[in-house]
Parts: structure tokens; C-alpha cells; sequence
DNA sequence: TCATACAACTTGTATTTACAAGTTGAAATT
DNA sequence: AATTTCAACTTGTAAATACAAGTTGTATGA
């Protein structure tokens, strides 16, 4: 009876704003609401999920913040096309627009349970030190030209069977989003122009000496002390790394 | 009477969860709340400021997002270091802090009205194409080394006086908040890792072909329809871009 | 002395109500 | 027919209130 009403609790201590988010992310994320249309009002989704108006504003607040949404006053909520990434990481062709369909993924380096790199770039929390780290590694292709190789570490904290889960076609923040409800909520990076070494030059298959963008990033989560450490090469010679912020 | 009256209207029409937003943030960039310390609770800035709390709490939700505080539930408001500056612009150095004792601009191109270059590397919206544009160019030295070349195109709408203002050792934002009210929202930028060819690496002080960062940027602001364009090259030899997002 | 419990804070969520301000299209007027 | 006015929407701001949930120091207990 214990375990259920937990579960009972946890189910309604998700706060009804956040529901109310969640739904409609689902629904522009999978196209019910069309770009550049316009969400229901604020009153009528009051009387669809039966709450009140500040409740809805709530949500729709989170929405504005994450880019789903941009809001006009007497006018309405406006579906804005779903955001890239978050902070700096998307692909922007220079010469063609890049579909999914010309996007590839090779995992160079299956993730693997490790110690945390000494010395590490950015400094780790605590929980971060006592336990390990996941590791693996990552090349990007567009229109089979290899762009961006990364190399990720996360703390391995209460993360069950992420070593064993495919990342083939999935997003990484979308694996941490949807199985462990890790969400990414800001994060720091530093951005330098240098020059692809021989291991570089041959991942990113350039001329030694080209220059290259290379990315270092650490995104903090709505969990605490948990944050996601990165290092990025990227090869802007056909293509350049675009950010909305 | 009627302009008094519009005056008056004015000064009455600047919401009140503004308002505070304004003043706790003039105290923190003044120093008068220190990093890391805790502001007022809700319930004694509602006592303060003679408001309800959602409207103190609308203020702090506004400095949560712009980075100038955090919340933690149970404990208050925890007063963070300012942000340098929006999306991705802060130099920091490899090797020593940067003191901004240790920062100085050059002002190459004083602001000058000119025509939009054609062709531009952004959209321009009907607003922006119809006036002109302001002109400006500088270059940013650190330890006098310099690291940062910048080129700005801003739309000269109603910006009366801004080419006969200095620049020297004022923001580009600064003075678009202090003297026109406007605020930069968000915006979208390219970035590329290039070699410098013979303009850059004589500003620069580097030699020709060496890695150098090149942004391009658009910066939507409170005003509709208002865009800041600028174009930036850096020289990462001993500095990195930094940002906060 | 040390651990526990609790009271008094803090912020988080939510309801209800009211009016202001911007947008839009239809009806009334010219 | 063209213009103006206005009513009916929309979102924006704000009050007053209530309770939930996290934090912290103190007082009570062993």
C-alpha cells in the first residue's frame, strides 16, 4: 500500500503546469500544432485542462522560455519552430540546407564506465568525484562529410543501463531526457580557433594545420551537482556551428 | 497639459514587477548585494516595495533569466556573479584573469550613417531596410595585445544623437539601454574557424593564415523589428570566447 | 552530549478576481 | 465605397489568499 501511494504521490506532485508543458511541447514537437500558427488561448486551454488562467500562463512561461513559443499581446501564442539545440551545437550548411536525412552518426567510442580524466578541464562536484564517469566518443557526418567529433563525459550517478542503450539515431539529450527525466538547463562554454593536429586533420579528414573550432562545454541539469562535460571538434570548412540564444 | 499628461502616463505605465527588476538590478551590478548572498525574501520585498508577492516574484523570475540570481526553495534568493554579457561574447584568458583595467577599445570606425551593404549576410526586416544604418568599427585589446575585431551595423531608427556619442569606454549595450531603452533579447549567431588573411592579421597582430574565430551575429532586441548586426573576429592564440547560456 | 523533533522561516504551486492594453473584424457612419 | 467606431476577442499586470515543500536553527528529549 506504501509503495503505491508513492507512486501515487509522485504522479500528482508533478505540478499541473508542468503537465500543461508537456503536452503542448509533445504536440508542436510532433506537428499538431503547425509552425507559425497559433496555440489556443489562454482561456480556452483553461477550460480544457481545468485550471486557471495563471496556471496555464505557467506553462506556456516555460514554453516562451525554451523557444517553443513567442507570445503577442491580443493577439495570441505563436508556434515558432522547435529549437535546434540548446545554447551553440546545430549545423548550419553554408552552401545547402541540411535535412535530417543527411545527418549521421558514428559512435566511435561505445560509452564506457571510467575514472574522471586527471587533469579534468572544468572543475567536478563532489557526487560528481565519488563516482565515476560515462565516457564515449562521437563523429558527426553531413552529406557524408565528417564535421564534428565529441567527447563527452557524465557522471555516472543513478543512470542504470545507460551503457547498454543504443545511440545510433537517438539524441543524447533526448536519451537523458526521456529515460532518466534529465533536463538541460543552462551550461558555460569556451570557443578557440586551432589548428587540426594529425589525429584531428585525420577524424575530420582536412589538411593538417587547417584550422579548426574547437568547443569546450559544460551543461548544468535540473539535477543537482549532475552536469555534462564536453570537448568538440569541428570542421567549418564547408559549414558553420549555429546558436539561437 | 496634454504632454504633461503623456509624461505622467508614462512614468505610470512601467509595471510595477519592472520596477523592482530594475532597482535589484542596479544594486547588484553596484554592489550593494554582494555574490553569493542572499536577497531579501519575497515577503520582506513585498513589505519594501508596498507589493503582493507574484508581483515580487514576477521581478525575481525576470533576474533569474537574465542570470543576476538563482532560487532555492527553503533557503531565498542567492545573488550571482553578473553576466558578462548575452550569448557568447566574454573574452576569457588561458593564462591570467582578464581585469577589465586590462581591457581597452580602439575605435576604428567612428559611427558613421551609411547605406546597408549589399549583399548583407542577414535578412533585413522592411523597417530596418527602409532607414539607414549606423556604421561602427573597434578593436578590443587585452594586455594591449590585440584579440578582437568587431564590425556593427545597427538600423538608425529613432536614435537621435548616437553618432556624436563616445564609445570609448562605454558598452555598445550600455548606452543603448542607458540612453534609447533598448534591451537585447535573444538572437542568432554563425560561428566559423578561418585563416586570417592579410587585413585580419595585421589588425590582429598574427601571421597570415594562423586559426582565427569568426562570428556573425544578429541580435533581436525590445524593440520590434530591431536588430543589431555585427560581424567579429578573434584572435584565440591566448584567449577563448566565453559564454554563459 | 548527542540526536530528534519541531517551529519558523524560505520559495513553490494554485485559485479567484479584476482591470489594462493590444488586435481584429464587423457594424455603423460618412 | 471608404472610413470610422466599437465590441469581442487576445495577452499583460496585479491584488489577496491558501497551502505545499524545502531549509535551518532551536528546543526538547534521550
Amino acid at each position: 500500500m506504501i509503495f503505491i501511494q508513492q507512486a501515487m504521490v509522485q504522479e500528482l506532485r508533478i505540478p499541473q503546469y508542468k503537465k500543461l508543458y508537456e503536452i503542448l511541447r509533445k504536440h508542436i514537437l510532433s506537428g499538431v500544432y503547425e509552425e507559425g500558427s497559433l496555440l489556443p488561448s489562454e482561456n480556452e486551454l483553461c477550460a480544457v485542462h481545468n485550471m486557471t488562467r495563471p496556471t496555464v500562463r505557467h506553462a506556456l512561461e516555460a514554453l516562451v522560455q525554451d523557444g517553443f513559443i513567442y507570445k503577442k499581446q491580443g493577439k495570441g501564442s505563436i508556434v515558432q519552430k522547435p529549437p535546434q539545440d540548446i545554447g551553440i551545437l546545430s549545423i548550419s550548411g553554408t552552401s545547402s540546407a541540411i535535412g535530417k536525412q543527411y545527418l549521421q552518426t558514428q559512435i566511435l567510442q561505445k560509452p564506457t564506465i571510467r575514472a574522471w580524466p586527471t587533469p579534468f578541464n572544468f572543475d567536478l562536484s563532489e557526487a560528481e568525484k565519488d563516482f565515476g564517469c560515462i565516457y564515449m566518443e562521437r563523429l558527426r557526418f553531413v552529406n557524408e562529410q565528417a564535421v564534428f567529433y565529441d567527447i563527452n563525459h557524465i557522471p555516472n550517478i543513478n543512470l542504470p543501463r545507460f551503457t547498454s542503450r543504443t545511440f545510433e539515431n537517438k539524441s543524447l539529450f533526448d536519451i537523458l531526457r526521456g529515460h532518466y527525466q534529465i533536463e538541460i538547463k543552462g551550461g558555460e562554454q569556451k570557443l578557440k580557433a586551432i589548428k587540426a593536429d594529425d589525429k584531428i586533420s585525420q577524424l575530420l579528414n582536412i589538411k593538417k594545420g587547417e584550422p579548426v573550432l574547437y568547443v569546450e562545454r559544460k551543461l548544468s541539469t535540473n539535477r543537482d551537482g549532475f552536469h555534462i562535460y564536453s570537448t568538440i571538434y569541428f570542421n567549418s570548412e564547408k559549414h558553420a556551428i549555429f546558436g539561437n540564444f
